[in-house]
This record gives C-alpha cells, sequence and structure tokens, in this order.
RNA sequence: GGGCGCUUAGCUCAGCUGGUUCAGAGCGUCUGCCUUACAAGCAGAGGGUCGGCGGUUCGAAUCCGUCAGCGCCCACCA
C-alpha cells in the first residue's frame, strides 16, 4: 500500500462521519453503564455557524468522546432554539422585502410564513457541527417549539400559574419600540453615550408669585431664578421630549437651594400644565439643579414616585416610539426627532436654560439594538423568590461547579437581587400564553382549550359557554422560559415525570456554555431543575470564554474578522480546527484566535499520518527481539501511563488545552522523536514480529488517548492498524486509564537521563558542525557503566562509548547530573573558547555556591526550615562542588 | 458607585495550600541539516531582575498592603 506524505482530511473525514451515522455509533440508550449526559445548548434555529459555535461544540465533544472512551454510556443530546423575538425579527424583514406588513396579517398567516422560514433554513447548523465531527445522537433532535417541547411549556406554565407565582398586572417593563414587545431586564444591554443634558425653565405658578415678591425673606442658601418672565425652577433632564408626560416636580425636602419651591407649583414649559412640587429623599441634592421633574409613564423611578404620591402616569408614547395622542404636542413625530425638536423650540422661546454635554448609560435591547422605552404595560411575570432560593445555595456549596468559580459570585450577586421575571412577548412566533378570557371578564389558564372551557363554565357559572366564546391570550413566552426546561423536557420529564429515559440521563453531568447567559439560561435551568425534578440539571458547567481575533477585537460582521469555520475546515481539516481551537482556549479566558493554531493541528494530523507509514512501511522477520527493544517498549509504556495519568487529570479539571498538549507532546517528542526512532530498524532491514506488534499496540493506544480531541484522523488510522469488522470503530473500544508504577519511575528516570546524554552528544555535533552520518566516540569520565549504552550509542549514532578515569586532550565534555562525558574531537576542539566557557560556567556556579553557603549559614534557615529542605540545599553545594571540580580537571587539560 | 478578575519570554498561556537548579510550555525567532516516515520535517540555541513600590517570612512569581495599567459583571442619579 503506496502512502502519499501528506495527510488529506477531506478524503477521510466525510467519509468516517457517515460511517459513524450508519452504524449508530453516537446513538445512546439506558444501560446499566454509567450514563454520561450533555444536553447542547440550543443555537437559533435559522443561525449559521460561528467561531463561538466552533468553540463551543468542540469542548462538548471533546468531553463525549472522552467519556464514550472511558466507556460510559455517553448522550450528547442535540437541538435547536426558537429563538422568539430574533427569528421573528428575521421574518418581518423577510416580508418586508416582499412588500408584506405583519400587521396586515392574522396570527396564522404569519406563523404559516415563519414556519416556512424555520423549515427552510432550520438546521443548517446542525448539519455544520457533523463536519466538525460533533458526536450527537441526531435520532434526539429536538427544537423548543417541537410537540413534546411546547407541550412541557405550557404544562410549566400552568403548574406555575396554578401555585400561585405567575401573575398579570400592569407593570413598568422594558419595552422595545422597534420589536413591539416587552424584554425582561436581562435583555436590556447598556451602552455608553455622549448625549446632551438639558436645562430647562419650569416657571413658578401665577398664584404663588406673591409669596415670592420678597424672595431674600426666604432665608439663606435658596437659589432663586428668575428673568423679565417671572421666578422659575431649572430642571436638568436627559430626556425633554417626555415633559408632555410630566405631572410633578420633586425635590429633596433637605435641599437648602429648593427650599422656596416647598408647597408650590409649577408651569411645565411649552405644555403650559400646572403641576405640583413634592418632595422626596429620593432626589439627589448634588444632580443638576436637584430638581427633577417626574413623569411616572416614562422612567422607572418617576414611576415609583408616581405610586408613592398617587400621581397620574401619562404615556406620551406610541408603542413605536412616536408622540401619541396624550402628549398633545409633536404627534406622531418620532421620539428621538421630537427631543432635537423641542430643544429647539425651548431654546426659541426662551424656556431654556441651558444644554451641557452628558455621558449617558442607554439601555438597548439586546437583540433589536433599540434604545429601550420604559413604559407601562399588561404583561405576565414569574415571582422569582422561591425559585432564586431554592437555585442558590447548590452553587454555593459546590453541588454544581462552577469553571471557573469566579462565576459563583456573579451568581450569588444576581439571585440574591433578582427582581420577577417579565415572561409575557408581544410576539407571535413563540409558546402562546394558554391564558383564556371570558366574555363576561376574568381569564382562566389551562393547557388546553377544552380545559380552558371547563374551567371558564365553573368560573362564569355559566354552562352553556363554548370554546368559541374565550378569547387566548395574544402574547407569547420569552424564549427562556422554554430553555430553561430544556434538560428536562428533552428527556420528556415534564410531560411523563419518572419515565425511564429522564431517570437514567438526568442530571446531566456536564453543561458547556458562555458566561453572558448564566443569568439568562443557567440560573433559570437550575430553578426549574430543582423545582421539577428536585435534582440538579448538570453537575458541571465549564464557561467558556469569548472568541476574539489575535488582536483581542470580537469577532464581527462589520469587522469582517471573523473567519468561515466551514472554509477552515476545508483548509485544515476538522482535526485542524478542533486542535487550533483547543490550543487557544485555556478554560475561562477569552480565546484568541489564530489561523495559525490550525495550521499546527494540521502539521500534528500530518506527523501522526507519517508516523503511521513508517510502522506501516516496515517488513516484518522472526528475528527474535534484543533486550533493548523490549526496555524501550516497556519505556514507552511507562511514559504513556505517566502522561495519560495527566490528561485525566486535566480532564478532571476542565483544562483540555493542557490535556491536549500532553497528548500533542506525548505523540510528536516521545513517541515520533525518541520511541519510533530507538526501535526503527536500519534501512530496508525487517524489524522483529514481538517489537512491530508492541508498536502498533502503543500506536492504538495513543490513537484513543488523541480521539477525543482528533476523531477523524484516529479512527481513520485506527481502522488501518489491524483487521477490523465493519461497524466496529475506535469510539466502542474504551481506553484503560493506567497508573504509572514504581518501576515505570525509575525506568523513565533512566531514560531521561540516556536522552539527556544523547541531546549533549548532538549539542556537540551541532557546535562543530559534524555531520549526522559521521559515527563519534563518548567518554564516560570516572563513571559506571551506562545502562542504555545501545539506545544511546544508535541514537547519538556512537562508534563507541569508552570508559575512562580522565578525559583526554582535545574533547568536548559537557555534564548530565553531576557526571561528566566527554567527546573526543581532535583537533576540532578550540581550546581557548573551551577555556572560556569552562571558567564562565565555573564563575556562575561559584555564584550559586555563595547563595547557597549563605544560606546554609543562617541559623534560622537550617532551624526553620524543613529538614527535607536543608538536605536538599546541602546536595545542591555538593553538587555544585563536583561540578566546578570536574570543570577545573577540564580547564588543566585544555591548559596541557 | 459597588463587586470580581488579570498583569510571568516577541505572542498565547501554565506555575495548586510559600521551599526540588523554579523561573516553565507551545508558537514565533536564530543556527545547521532536503539524514529514504514527515521541510506541514529534524537537531541545536538564544530569550523573562514573574507590572511598580512596600511588608510578612529563614525563604515570595506564589501570602498581605498600596499604586499603575487592562478587562468583565452589577447598579434607578434624572
Amino acid at each position: 500500500m503506496e502512502l502519499a506524505t501528506k495527510y488529506s482530511p477531506a478524503e477521510v473525514e466525510g467519509k468516517w462521519y457517515q460511517y459513524w451515522l450508519d452504524h449508530k455509533l453516537f446513538s445512546s440508550k439506558p444501560d446499566n453503564r454509567e450514563p454520561y449526559t450533555i444536553v447542547i445548548p440550543p443555537p437559533n434555529v435559522t443561525g449559521v455557524l460561528h467561531m463561538g459555535h466552533v468553540l463551543n461544540e468542540t469542548i462538548q465533544d471533546i468531553l463525549v468522546r472522552h467519556a464514550r472512551m472511558e466507556g460510559k454510556n455517553a448522550c450528547w443530546v442535540p437541538g435547536t432554539d426558537h429563538a422568539s423575538i430574533a427569528t421573528e425579527a428575521k421574518v418581518v424583514n423577510r416580508l418586508a422585502e416582499q412588500g408584506i406588513k405583519k400587521t396586515d396579517l392574522t396570527r396564522e398567516e404569519f406563523l404559516k410564513h415563519a414556519w416556512a422560514w424555520t423549515e427552510e433554513h432550520g438546521g443548517i447548523i446542525l448539519k455544520q457541527l457533523r463536519k466538525l465531527g460533533c458526536s450527537c445522537d441526531w435520532d434526539r433532535t429536538a427544537f423548543t417549539m417541537d410537540e413534546k417541547r411546547s407541550e412541557s411549556v405550557i404544562k410549566v406554565f400552568c403548574d406555575l400559574y396554578r401555585k400561585g407565582l405567575i401573575y398579570r398586572g400592569v407593570r413598568m417593563v422594558n419595552w422595545d419600540p422597534k420589536a413591539l414587545t416587552a424584554l425582561s431586564d436581562e435583555e436590556v444591554i447598556y451602552k455608553e453615550e455622549h448625549t446632551k443634558l438639558y436645562y430647562m425653565k419650569y416657571y413658578l405658578a401665577p398664584e404663588n408669585l406673591d409669596i415670592l415678591e420678597s424672595p431674600e425673606r426666604l432665608g439663606e442658601g435658596n437659589v432663586v431664578h428668575h428673568d423679565e418672565k417671572g421666578y422659575y425652577a431649572v430642571v436638568a433632564t436627559t430626556r425633554p421630549e417626555t415633559i408632555m408626560g410630566d405631572v410633578a416636580m420633586c425635590i429633596n425636602p433637605n435641599d437648602p437651594k429648593n427650599q422656596w419651591l416647598k408647597g408650590k407649583k409649577v408651569i411645565v414649559p411649552l405644555v403650559n400644565r400646572v403641576i405640583p412640587v413634592i418632595e422626596d429623599e429620593y432626589v439627589d441634592i448634588e444632580f443638576g439643579t436637584g430638581c427633577l421633574k417626574v413623569t411616572p409613564a416614562h422612567d422607572v423611578n418617576d414611576y415609583m414616585l408616581g405610586e408613592k404620591y398617587n400621581l397620574e402616569a401619562i404615556d406620551v408614547f406610541n408603542p413605536d416610539g412616536t408622540l401619541s395622542e396624550a402628549a398633545q404636542l409633536y404627534v406622531g413625530m418620532d421620539r428621538f426627532d421630537c427631543r432635537k425638536q423641542i430643544s429647539k423650540d425651548m431654546v426659541e422661546a426662551g424656556l431654556m436654560e441651558k444644554i451641557e454635554d452628558y455621558d449617558n448609560k442607554i439601555g438597548c435591547s439586546e437583540r433589536t439594538g433599540a434604545p429601550i422605552e420604559p413604559r407601562l404595560s399588561m404583561q405576565w411575570f414569574l415571582k422569582m423568590e422561591h425559585l432564586a432560593e431554592i437555585a442558590l445555595g447548590p452553587v454555593m456549596d459546590d453541588d454544581i461547579k462552577f469553571y471557573p468559580a469566579k462565576y459563583k459570585n456573579t451568581y450569588r450577586h444576581w439571585l440574591e437581587n433578582i427582581k420577577d421575571w417579565c415572561i409575557s412577548r408581544q410576539l407571535w412566533w413563540g409558546h402562546r400564553i394558554p391564558a383564556y378570557y371570558l366574555p363576561t371578564g376574568g381569564f382562566v389558564v389551562a393547557e388546553t382549550l377544552e380545559k380552558a372551557v371547563e374551567l371558564a363554565r365553573e368560573k362564569s357559572g355559566n354552562s352553556a359557554l363554548v370554546a368559541a366564546d374565550l378569547r387566548q391570550d395574544e402574547d407569547a413566552l420569552d424564549t427562556w422560559f422554554s430553555s430553561w426546561l430544556w434538560p428536562i423536557s428533552l428527556f420528556d420529564g415534564i410531560n411523563n415525570p419518572g419515565n425511564e429515559e429522564i431517570r437514567y440521563y438526568y442530571p446531566t453531568a456536564d453543561l458547556v456554555t458562555g458566561p453572558d447567559i448564566i443569568f439568562f439560561w443557567v440560573a433559570r435551568m437550575i430553578m426549574a431543575g430543582y423545582e421539577y425534578e428536585g435534582k440538579m440539571p448538570f453537575r458541571n458547567v465549564y464557561f467558556t470564554g469569548i472568541v476574539r481575533d489575535k488582536l483581542g477585537r470580537k469577532m464581527s460582521k462589520s469587522l469582517g474578522n471573523s473567519p468561515d469555520p466551514l472554509d477552515l475546515i476545508a483548509r485544515f481539516g476538522a482535526d485542524g480546527v478542533r486542535m487550533g481551537m483547543m490550543l487557544a482556549a485555556p478554560a475561562g479566558n477569552d480565546i484568541l484566535f489564530d489561523e495559525a493554531l490550525c495550521e499546527q493541528g494540521r502539521n500534528f494530523c500530518n506527523k501522526i499520518w507519517n508516523a503511521f507509514r513508517l510502522v506501516k512501511g516496515w517488513p516484518v522477520a522472526d528475528l527474535g527481539q534484543t533486550e533493548t527493544d523490549k526496555k524501550n517498549i516497556a519505556w514507552m509504556e511507562a511514559k504513556i501511563r505517566e502522561t495519560g495519568a495527566e490528561i485525566e487529570d486535566s480532564f478532571s479539571k476542565y483544562r483540555l488545552s493542557e490535556a491536549l498538549m500532553a497528548a500533542f507532546k506525548l505523540f510528536t517528542d516521545e513517541f515520533s522523536g525518541w520511541y519510533l526512532e530507538m526501535i526503527k530498524p536500519a534501512y530496508q532491514q525487517p524489524i522483529d514480529r514481538e517489537t512491530l506488534t508492541a508498536t502498533l499496540n502503543i500506536f492504538e493506544t495513543l490513537m484513543k488517548i488523541i480521539h477525543p480531541f482528533m476523531p477523524f484522523i484516529t479512527e481513520e488510522l485506527w481502522q488501518a492498524l489491524a483487521e477490523r469488522q465493519e461497524g466496529d470503530s475506535i469510539m466502542v473500544h474504551p481506553l484503560k486509564v493506567e497508573v504509572p508504577t514504581d518501576a515505570d519511575r525509575k525506568l523513565l528516570a533512566q531514560y531521561e537521563h540516556a536522552k539527556q546524554i544523547i541531546s549533549g552528544v548532538r549539542a556537540v555535533r551541532n557546535s562543530k558542525n559534524i555531520a549526522q552520518k559521521e559515527q563519534l566516540t563518548l567518554q564516560v569520565v570516572d563513571g559506571e557503566e551506562l545502562e542504555l549504552a545501545a539506545v544511546v550509542t544508535k541514537m547519538a549514532n556512537l562508534a563507541e562509548i569508552q570508559y575512562v578515569g580522565k578525559k583526554g586532550e582535545g574533547s568536548q565534555s559537557f555534564l548530565v547530573g553531576t557526571q561528566e562525558y566527554a567527546v573526543p574531537l581532535g583537533n576540532l576542539i578550540d581550546a581557548e573558547a573551551e577555556m572560556q566557557k569552562a571558567e564562565a560556567e565555573i564563575k556562575r556556579l561559584e555564584g550559586f555556591m555563595m547563595g547557597i553557603q549563605k544560606k546554609l549559614s543562617n541559623e534560622r534557615f537550617v532551624q526553620n526550615a524543613p529538614q527535607q529542605v536543608v538536605e536538599l540545599e546541602r546536595k545542591k553545594l555538593s553538587d555544585a562542588e563536583s561540578k566546578i571540580a570536574a570543570l577545573k580537571e577540564t580547564l588543566a587539560v585544555l591548559r596541557g
């Protein structure tokens, strides 16, 4: 069999993925093995694969495949999220392109379009995951809006309603004027913006003017403004367009500047409405002028004041952010246009005291980016107190472990300050709220229309009531109201409590996700988990970082710095991309992604490939095995146990990049660089059968170790290493994890010493420009016989090893530990340079010794430090002494 | 305004509860090699007073304080 010198992933990856699918190798059914479960964070159904997914899904696949190689029953459940607001926005946009307005459609018509869009684009991303090698159990593919999941959501809503945890009411919510829906607090992101602070004049009402005939009588500290038109207070605001909704002015009762305003009335500029001055300590005396305009309909704090002082709320905006009839002025104008206009009008009318630059934080919709409008509206809420309570302890007590643990703080802070969750959205794409309004007023909540009718009859006492009399709530539920059930609903635990699957797979093992959705999703899944299963939804949460480019910038379409994952896979292979991504991904940090890392991944594949070519290319013969090769094999096996233990340790800490690096070095350095070179037969000479067999076994073990990271090439080579049955796969042959023994450690140390001798000889070669082919002599100076003489001879290409009392003239020496070795080179030696080197080294060692001597002569050190440490220092000292002695001898020889 | 985290080689990072010659790894760089597995490779080498200052200690990259720079999260100052 002729093999190409370069590995070509394209020919290999598709073939094996199909093979895995054909033989259902990712499929999982409950059995008596230990389960290992991961539920995928469902990507948006209409999304496409980006680098963030590559990171996230690669990590999950590594964990799943690793568990599978441990012999666990690994189950990775895939699926997609309906992403209500994002998808609805996309559908609305597409309809707009066709000249169709959403408002022209009925709910049913719109949903038809939305489903069509979902069918068309849905699942693309799942197909892309296959290119990456993800070993999901595709038969379990779910969708947050499929039948089972929808049923679960509705059931949970009804249950929470009956428990009294869900209520409906008019509240101040975050309104997205672009998407025309309410949002939860978590969907609002704050952006720093340069805005203006407007100082507006609120004239004193005429009936109060008499009191101010002699303002100086009001006492010290009052700041009273007046101009030709009269006396006025100044209000600073960032939102002049809301003055039409002003119903009061508020001052702090302890504010000396504004004592004169107590009990007075002022006139809203332009609007000319007379409003009272109220007093509340909420007002910050230092900010602006200490006068606050109160607009209960358009600010959360003003709303609170309104509640407290029983003020009217005048809503001056339409849902889309234009001025409403209630505003009376600027009706129909957009809120931001209105701001400009009103500012201009007030300046012209002499009602503006001044305008200052001001940096402000503006709340914006996470999805549409539109600035949020605080708005009073009727919404559905979920009470969070109880749920927060049951979700806090398990994380703080590490029943659920967070990696990195620092997110525990974030989590706690959120839960301890949690507010009720606004779960209704004024959208059509989503789970429709199962509340039904009665013709006579009031509503019932029920899983089905039939049940609703029943309840409605009871409630109204009208037994003639039929389905057509009921009107279902128009709103849909927040997407996260379905996502939070995901680990349960995937195993149908809501509809079918205690079924075999939920009992077997739940709690799941690991959740891999970004810290940006810790509140949206992670925390809420924990709540739902304890509320509905009485157990955690997952035992560990691995928070990934954000994928950035190598300059540390976030990847974004506008910057054009986000590579297309499929393109990367085409160029480097999926294994190469997976490795590149993982090398860049230390746990918990942001990922600075660089294509060069995929190159390293590709190169590693090539390395593995060529090692395979070498081993497979050797002719075999029954020659009998040498003792040296037996020992070489034992060493390699010990090395595998040693590194294997390290890798397992890294896995247990979720330090996957470290595990991968260890596997990489094991294969490249130890196996390819040392072991294969040690056992390699001379050119065109056969290898003995025993050594070859052992080597193939070692190769197979290495493939298993690497498999979780690079599934394709390891399957390809595993299949080629021996005759395999159709349907067999590397992934159903678990890797036995063994622990290194004391004998292993002894052997490893022996080889380590030998490797250093070999490196020493190579360094001599390098410094003297001696060709690799030229055989050298090695002298062991005043030392014992080398245990691995044969290995050293072969690897360093020696003609002979001599044991000498003193090294001869014209040789270059080096130390391994305290043992001196020399390579005779005749006239190649530059005595002068050698002497200089030796002298420099002596000087360094003497300095080193002085430090230790100082330490050892310090009585407090000798007394206080552990005996072990003191001993070590003494050994360092004696080692240094003997090294210096050897070097001095070298000098003596060089001097002749 | 609160809270958290980070700063170690040119780059990206590891160094756990202070003590092995502890200052490390990968990549990059430099030098020499197209040595019949692999130039997508091999061999070798150079490179950091562990952000600054102060403290605790026999001993600090590691613990404490402080300053500087960077980042993240939370919060109703209009």
